[in-house]
DNA sequence: CTGATAACATACACGCATGCATGTATCTTC
DNA sequence: GAAGATACATGCATGCGTGTATGTTATCAG
């Protein structure tokens, strides 16, 4: 599961390159810098921003904490760093596949099976841990997070309006607060079958469907037609 | 919102019954363990367990730390005080209204229904706030949180097998699981719709039925029993 | 009215995590 | 290969929150 969980007892921590090379001090840097990112996302999923204590951060990825204060300002810039590393890695496995994708519909239950997969890390709950720890408060960390968050929001708002005026999602609520509870169900689903798959992807599916107010099996009609190259795709590669 | 919030600057805070009577002993201290409970619920609601400091639940509450260690052992004992606080208050005013109902799939959805009404107070993510920041963790919050959560989960779990027994509720994942996802998309998106009525009602009712796999307007019939799908404009009125 | 006890306030000691300053090893450049 | 820079480790100071001990005020018993 943890990928650069060594600790690395040894003095060659991290020293050589996969090719055997030496690192060059590039090479290093980047290395440290995402096995702590990394170690990061894993704590604050699992511990919060409060309760993250960054000397076991740092012991996690296999350094101290002056590597930590090294590649990172303070607790709350590496906690910007989680954020943003955690969006990029999300738009990269989940947002890329629902780019092209023409149906308002298919695309926003794509949506929702690509994340419950993209979930099954033990990083993912890191949004939605910080967004209940700060919602409401006028922090960096919120504002941030409010960033993302709002971005996809309105993505996922837009869909909703495009399938309405197709005619695929009935009419409802605003589209703006279908948009917060597909997001949230799915979320909230996702986190409570705390990845037990396939489970999680069907229910996150069905769940995402009923907020839309579309019928159900639209979400299991295309049960050989999968997302986009996402096929029995594994978590991570540990 | 805030029901003792007055700070009661002056020395005569609490000592004087509704009536106009001096407070007894017993109904001073109830009051006090009240103000302070709630006091601490939107705090833990918040900013979680890790960041609640005490000095604000009490100072919030209208009394001082000391007022609050007389009442709790410690900072533990009062998180697991506000836990059976929050599920005692839960089952009275959720848990009561579903215990007559015949129909498990109706039984539900006021389930989905009530929670999210019951959550337009800013006690509500107590739970779900609790939950990510405990889960997984050897603690006794964790297992008092555990409890009350297992309650429900059973009490969700023997619904849809019952549905399912009468054929009101379509097959699929694993009752427990398909139990799990209803109560994490129903949290979810009560949470991101923030109490705005009355949305928050809807689109939860609408994630608990996704989840279940039933025809959604299956969630909307209640109110007002419509025909089948002959509501252009169903939502709700604003 | 008076002692006793509960309810609460105030003051202090301790642990702990952060941030920074300093020290050491590794890499780069010439 | 030596000087400078970068990556990282170690030690220290400070702030902050908890828990507790002690002091003060309000209620109760006789």
């Amino acid at each position: 599961m943890h990928v650069s969980s060594v600790p690395a007892s040894d003095g060659s921590r991290a020293t050589a390159s996969p090719d055997g090379r030496r690192s060059t001090q590039a090479e290093r840097s980047a290395r440290s810098r995402s096995a702590l990112l990394e170690s990061a996302a894993r704590g604050l999923s699992g511990h919060g921003y409060g309760n993250l204590v960054l000397e076991r951060v740092a012991n996690e990825a296999g350094y101290t904490r002056g590597a930590l204060y090294h590649q990172f300002k303070d607790k709350e810039d590496l906690a910007l760093a989680v954020i943003d590393w955690v969006d990029e890695t999300w738009r990269q496995e989940v947002g890329r596949h629902i780019d092209h994708e023409r149906d308002p519909v298919l695309a926003l239950i794509t949506l929702a099976r690509g994340h419950a997969v993209f979930c099954r890390r033990d990083v993912a709950r890191v949004a939605m841990a910080l967004r209940l720890e700060f919602s409401g408060h006028d922090h960096p960390v919120a504002r941030r997070l409010d960033g993302v968050s709002e971005s996809l929001l309105k993505r996922c708002t837009r869909l909703i309006s495009a399938g309405r005026r197709m005619g695929t999602i009935p009419p409802g609520p605003p589209a703006r607060a279908v948009a917060l509870a597909f997001i949230g169900a799915m979320e909230g689903a996702v986190i409570q079958l705390a990845g037990q798959a396939p489970h999680d992807e069907v229910l996150a599916a069905r769940a995402a469907a009923g907020v839309l107010g579309i019928d159900h099996d639209a979400s299991t009609s295309h049960p050989t037609r999968r997302p986009r190259g996402s096929s029995p795709r594994s978590a991570d590669p540990a």
